[in-house]
DNA sequence: TTCTTGTCACCTAGGTGTTAATAT
DNA sequence: ATATTAACACCTAGGTGACAAGAA
């Protein structure tokens, strides 16, 4: 069995609709899909890798609820037409792989190599993944049958683990507000555009707690700032 | 069969008296061992694993040139009595081992997460050295036996490869200013102390030309700087 | 208008020798 | 005297969202 890592944040994302960025280079998953698992026999050799299937055939777009003269990025969704053909989709061995079921079950496993790009021509092994699209990650386990003709106990030598709560959008830009303020606050990646307490988080945070989201009001390099409203 | 990489180096460096940093929390060590491998099993799964060994049973002491008044360190050593009593020694595994022959071989194998410390008590698992005395790395690489009496066979399922030019001197701080010199000219974290053209090496560096020895003349904090000579 | 790209300041995380103070 | 320690400035290496400019 299998146990996600970070749940209360997981769900706290996917409240607000999780988005995460896709780059040409690629970008690492935040939450990072981190697993403890359990019951494995602990000299068997075990491969461990994710995949990611699209959620529905859909192309998202954002809707625009600013009036005249200022868009304002916002949390609503609109359909906006079907899906682009999927590739293959590749998959991403965790690179400890292969490895002993003890070796697996006496750490959590983090997936943090993992990168998701939109470079359909990537050749850096990261995931591909289209813009606007919704995902939903799968975590494999596949035993490594030491029988000569393994490959056809192929079916019976793996076992799938999905958990909704690690649904995503996949973006070029933050849509949702809400979303890259949980960002900022709760990836130490991001500390830099804390504007709150800095000691506030994750230390203090009880799930279910509101999100301190007042990072916003930070702005770096002060352009001409838009009227807000 | 093994090859040493970065020979050369270890090559300049042994020809001054290599010496390595220990310190309580642990230091790596530079050049850091790295092999190629060939002649694996690609199928077989192997450890692979360093140690150190006392290359003699003498404890040094730094002799002092200098006349009066300034005390400059030099590169020469006098045998300053018995060595300290060796404890066990530990033993380093390669963190991806156990892995497939085809793994090992298919890139340089590194251990640059491998500690040095001069802490007896260290409970990191940093390798344990004494310091102002000498050692031989030594580099094994166990075959993974999958008999049942697998025990029996410990003899013949490990080989071990010593490199000589490899041999340092552990110490708490650089006795000779050589070893300083050449650590901070071809260790990239080390580039802050760098004097000279910080292009020049390591990508003009030819092996047999002289080291580039100017980052001495550099003072960070120019506090009374005594008078050489 | 909407989405994507590339650059940037600002972080995390941790590896250097230096230095002054301390220990032996 | 000689050896060790701990704090420190300065690096490498690379993960953040912001932003302006470009593309569709």
């Amino acid at each position: 069995s299998v146990q996600l890592e970070m749940k209360a944040l997981w769900d706290e994302f996917n409240q607000l609709g999780t988005e995460m960025i896709v780059t040409k280079a690629g970008r690492r998953m935040f939450p990072t899909f981190q697993v403890k698992i359990f019951g494995m026999d602990p000299m068997a050799d075990y491969m461990l890798l994710m995949d990611f299937v699209p959620v529905d055939d859909k192309r998202y777009r954002q809707v625009t609820p600013g009036a005249a003269g200022y868009a304002f990025h916002s949390s609503s969704w609109l359909v906006a037409g079907k899906a682009d053909p999927a590739t293959p989709g590749r998959v991403h061995y965790h690179p400890d792989s292969p490895a002993k079921g003890a070796q697996w079950m006496k750490q959590i496993v983090s997936f943090d190599k993992l990168k998701l790009t939109n470079n359909l021509l990537d050749d850096n092994g990261h995931i591909i993944l289209n813009s606007m699209h919704r995902y939903q990650p799968r975590f494999h386990v596949v035993y490594v049958d030491p029988r000569k003709d393994s490959e056809k106990y192929a079916e019976e030598n793996f076992k799938t683990f999905v958990f909704e709560e690690t649904r995503f959008t996949a973006v070029t830009a933050y849509q949702n507000h809400r979303i890259t303020q949980l960002k900022i606050a709760s990836n130490p990646f991001a500390k830099g555009f804390r504007d709150c307490d800095p000691e506030d988080w994750p230390r203090n945070h009880r799930p279910g707690a509101l999100p301190l989201m007042s990072a916003f009001a930070r702005s770096r390099n002060p352009v001409s700032s838009p009227a807000h409203q």
